[in-house]
DNA sequence: GCGTAACCGTGAATCGTTTCATCATTGTCG
DNA sequence: CGACAATGATGAAACGATTCACGGTTACGC
């Protein structure tokens, strides 16, 4: 059934040797020899064998990539930079979806050791830190992605969330906002939490602002649409005059509850909206939404960066820790009318 | 560096053939045996060598679904149908895009060959027929996914596009329209020729209907807004009342267009709108776009089922081709005023 | 014509796991 | 007590590619 060198060998003439210089180092056969053995691989169909390959280099050639949600624009993005710049440095990246879940990340991280794949880009649920050590303790490589870490033995590379949140709450508050509303959860999430703490820095820097705290279950259009009707109420009996949303998902779903009501209330008129991370959708929204931009490919380069270097690294050595910093787009939903 | 099974037994005082029994087949083996080897492998950290074992086994226990554009919602949906039904197979997925080039896609698909996965899942480029060809000759079970073909040599799963499509124009003319718009392309996309087709279909049963096409270069958010403008000019002009886009997120971005101008048209007054593929977006939008629905998961899972049945399939026997049909999701976008 | 170096090819060993024929041990029964 | 099963464990072969020390040719200069 399936062709191997030996057959090709054969066919061609050659030892198995040859064959396998003529696939990995054709400069060092004489010409005549490579066109035999090409031919016989034509004819024969001849696929190596990646396995095999493995077995005998010790490690593959892929890197895994695991987020928290494949749905997710932002993953998404970030997946298409680590895939252009691991393919530069002749790698593969296979993508994987934890759900948020950290079973569903332990199962996926012990299959890729099983793998032995050339190194883990993480995106790391909450309590991911068990399954990193192991890593590391086996001798894979692992660089943390859109978290940063003050932990000197895991490389990492984030976007500075607090300076992000601070950076959307100030621009609210600039434009004569007071009564913000923070929407976002769960709360165990780090972007979350780390976006809020900024807001909440901007917010305290200002006299008689106030920041009211909406919590959701999951960072999905769907919850924004669930806690945006509680939003429209707040915003109605005047508690509320601008959100800031946790992602662009939220500030899209919130959106929609504040406009599709028999009696919507007017953007931003009566109340701004921020959110975060600046997918597509968030400039397309009917009322295109102000948002926090991060280098999503660059994040997702930047990893593989990282984790090239680490390869070669000392064991004890220092790992490096990038932070980007996020950038404000603003659109109309909180151009000051 | 790396534990194999050859230290397992060495630590547990049994040969490596009983280590790999406990591992596979614990049954066979004495319980206190497998105590004390499940203790060493415990203590050494063991990780089994995923390319050893599938070197032996001869094929890999993983599926590859290889999709247009991971971005697309519609594909994410289907790929979470494929895994959850993998996995109870005792499968893996991996996921790879192809972006609609040809290109990328051969190259996934030569990748996976060498992988010797188990089988292929492809949602296939317009000119797939060669890879597919020679996947088959190898050995590797494909299945075309989102593409009915009358080929008896291929399985595949698919929606009934064209069916859809008269669906969706059928409802626009029952409402009263009878200047409908097309928003679709490239040509070459064959659920975008059926989608098209079956317009035409119900276009053509209707006197004094009319069908006109608007060509886009992608099926994406962005090229919405962009032929967006053109339809504004044409719905302003009286030259359309309805349009049907060829997915949601073309869809979404026409709605946007038609929108956000400094003065816009009203959705569904002025025109109706009608998109494809349901997924969360359209019903977030603004004016909530009505949309054929595919049964997203479903058609991941069948994909499944199918290549589990290729695999003990004859070369000769049938494959089997099964065609779903849609169904017409109406939100406020297509309600008669 | 000979020595030498450059160039090509060879083939056996190796990677880590599974499988399977075979051996060893224990227990059972007549 | 001996024959026979049943049960556990063994170890060598095999999977397919790569590597590397080594052997055979060729070409060249003297």
């Amino acid at each position: 059934m399936a062709v191997s060198v030996r057959e090709v060998a054969q066919r061609a003439g050659v030892s198995v040797g040859t064959v396998s210089n003529v696939l990995n180092r054709p400069e060092q056969v004489k010409a005549a020899t490579v066109e035999r053995v090409r031919e016989a691989i034509a004819e024969l169909g001849y696929v190596p064998n990646a396995a095999a390959r493995q077995l005998r280099a010790g490690q593959s050639t892929t890197l895994a990539l695991v987020v928290l949600d494949v749905s997710n624009p932002f993953f998404t993005d970030v997946a298409r930079g680590a895939e252009a710049r691991a393919e530069e440095a002749g790698l593969t990246v296979t993508l994987a979806n934890s759900d948020e879940s950290s079973d569903r990340e332990r199962k996926h991280l012990e299959q890729f050791e099983t793998q032995r794949v050339a190194g883990v880009l993480l995106v790391p649920t909450a309590d991911a830190g068990d399954a990193v050590a192991r890593m590391r303790e086996h001798g894979i490589p692992v660089v943390l992605v859109d978290r940063g870490t003050p932990d000197a033995t895991v490389a990492s590379v984030a976007v500075d969330d607090v300076a992000g949140g601070r950076m959307a709450a100030a621009h609210l508050l600039e434009s004569g906002r007071r009564r913000l509303a923070f929407v976002g959860g769960p709360r165990g999430i780090h972007q979350v939490a780390d976006r809020f703490e900024g807001a909440a820095q901007a917010v305290e820097a200002v006299d008689g602002a106030s920041l009211t705290r909406v919590e959701t279950d999951a960072l999905t259009l769907e919850e924004g649409m669930r806690v945006g009707a509680a939003v429209l109420k707040m915003v109605r009996a005047g508690e509320v005059d601008a959100v800031f949303a946790a992602n662009d998902l939220l500030a899209i779903g919130v959106q929609q509850a504040l406009l599709s009501g028999a009696d919507p209330v007017a953007i931003p008129c009566d109340v701004a909206l921020v959110g975060y991370d600046d997918i597509s959708f968030a400039a397309a929204a009917v009322v295109p939404i102000s948002s926090v931009r991060q280098p999503r490919r660059q994040i997702g380069s930047t990893a593989v960066d990282l984790l090239l270097a680490e390869r070669d690294k000392a064991d004890g050595a220092a790992r490096e820790h990038v932070l980007f910093q996020p950038e404000l787009v603003v659109r109309a939903s909180t151009r000051t009318p």
